[in-house]
DNA sequence: CTGAAAGCGCTTACAG
DNA sequence: CTGAAAGCGCTTACAG
């Protein structure tokens, strides 16, 4: 591991400038001979410029990313959609987890500011009065993914649609103790509007009274709220913010044995490959995230060249009917 | 959004020199009146120092991180730990994904490097010579993840005595005609190493003409190789070189009418909390990934620090029995 | 096609 | 406890 080699040390090894030098790297020109001459010199040494002293240059070439997991599927969705197209673009991708924790985002956003991205995509659990003051105050573009943000740019899953057919197609199997596990209202898209969107659509089926239990976002969570449920009464029908709180649903449910649909119907929402695995399959609604994820990298990078870009995109979703809903 | 405010702009507010607020960020002597100045100041503006200008600091506080990809079960464990414990540590996180292309991941490493990151953790699915390259040159400090390094620092998963234990565990079971889907050999770690032990397991247990099919990593994949597989000719027990191989292998074995275990078992490598979901639920062995990160974040942080690290650390791993091999 | 010079925003001994 | 000054490694008009 060796020390650090300089451009200025690269100029005198081809005998130029590092002027020219600098040229050299970033496209500018340099006659064949010359270019030659540092390309020799710059691999001799392994040498590539430090991005940190770039401090003139009007762009650094980096988008920074803030997501609140890494071991989400969705995210990891979403997080593959925009690097590669960040990466087809010409521009690199600077990845920051929150790890569900507000000040961390926080943090993470500031982080990348100083970091002097060309811009930013926020995945955010949340937007909290910090963060539209971050935004406010950003010397560069931000977008904001999957969630609501109306002073800003944002690219959004249609929770209350999708929330919405899926309460009518649970609605309709007619079920008289009907549960909804649910995550934080924190979480504005799924803790609110999603849920909003099922209860909506369980009423205008004649479904009301339904049971809404809150938990975090974990497989052990469903488990947990599957249990208090059936502890607390019966139920016959039971919708889960996300595929995973449902696998922890179907464990708890198995291990009871309660047959999933005859006795209990469960549905979901994340169309994770692993859903249609389950015996019975998994009827869930699949959210594109790779479309969320793509946009907002295309948005981003119209704002950074300022082109004009639409205020709010909302993205697409599809109910794949598997077997866990007993039909009429 | 807003331009951007120097530090010189905020020595200004403060009454101050740059030298004073400079020592304010880092931690330097500055009196508590002076302090509070300074603090509003920076507040009035959302001011926090550019990362980038820091072009004397010995240190940026930053540890890059290069994962072949982010849609892997395994890679987000081994991140989501590798950024806890750097975060602890004060640490930030810098991640960088390889999207499974070689080219992509040195470039990837070349940049970190050039971001003047205080060290590099690689989890690579396979080093080749211009990894070697890069690492001996490199100006500051690189542990290998999850593949074997000997001329370098490495963490890695036990490969070869899981596989072994995986096919002493089917082969006691006395297949007939075994398969294994593999990866290419690429991976020499899952491709190669992973393999071996479970041919050599097999073979331990008297089971030899194991038939080798060799994919990729994704759920299609194991798809096709059981197909493949069947129409070839009969098979009563499958051992995937990961979970998602064997959901692959369960999804078709399912659609033709063939029972796991009774007609098929089928075993793999992963241990996803989704696996124990199937029917039957998958037997499988979970490699510590959790630990392979914590583990390669401590490592990395103590070669910064300059104290003395172990040259390889290998992690343990655990058999988890499902009900999806056949046993006598 | 290339160089000299100023400057980017910060850090760091060194004085005081 | 704080300031003046030099410097970090690069970029950028501007000459030539």
């Amino acid at each position: 591991m060796a020390g650090r080699v300089t451009m200025a040390d690269i100029a005198e090894m081809a005998g130029v400038t590092k002027s020219t030098v600098s040229r050299y790297f970033n496209g500018g020109y340099v006659k064949e001979e010359t270019r030659e001459k540092i390309r020799k010199a710059a691999k001799a040494h392994g040498y590539s410029p430090n991005t940190f002293a770039r401090l003139k240059a009007r762009e650094s070439g980096m988008v920074g990313v803030v997501v609140p997991s890494l071991n989400s599927k969705i995210s990891s969705r979403v997080i593959t959609s925009i690097d590669r197209y960040l990466r087809e673009e010409g521009y690199e991708t600077l990845i920051k987890n929150s790890d569900h924790q507000i000040q961390l985002e926080l943090a993470n956003i500031r982080r990348l500011m100083s970091l002097n991205v060309d811009g930013i995509l926020i995945s955010s659990i949340s937007i909290v009065e910090e963060h539209r003051e971050l935004i406010r105050n950003s010397p560069v573009p931000v977008v904001v993914l999957a969630q609501e943000y109306p002073e800003g740019i944002s690219v959004v899953d249609d929770d209350y649609q999708a929330g919405f057919v899926m309460g009518q197609y649970v609605g309709r199997t007619n079920p008289k103790h009907t549960a909804y596990l649910s995550v934080t209202e924190e979480d504005q898209a799924v803790g609110v509007v999603r849920r909003r969107g099922v209860l909506d659509g369980l009423k205008s089926c004649g479904v009301e009274n339904v049971r809404v239990l809150i938990g975090d976002y974990s497989y052990e969570s469903g488990q947990n709220m599957t249990g208090q449920l059936l502890e607390e009464g019966p139920a016959d029908a039971i919708i889960c913010a996300t595929d995973r709180l449902a696998f922890g649903a179907y464990r708890v449910l198995h291990d009871r044995g309660l047959s999933i649909p005859d006795d209990v119907s469960v549905a979901a929402f994340g169309g994770y490959d692993e859903s249609s695995l389950l015996t019975p399959r998994l009827t869930t609604v699949k959210f594109d995230s790779y479309a969320v994820g793509y946009l907002g990298a295309e948005t981003l990078l119209k704002c950074i060249r300022r082109e004009p870009v639409p205020k709010k995109q909302v993205v697409g979703f599809q109910l794949i009917e598997g077997e866990s809903v007993r039909l009429l």
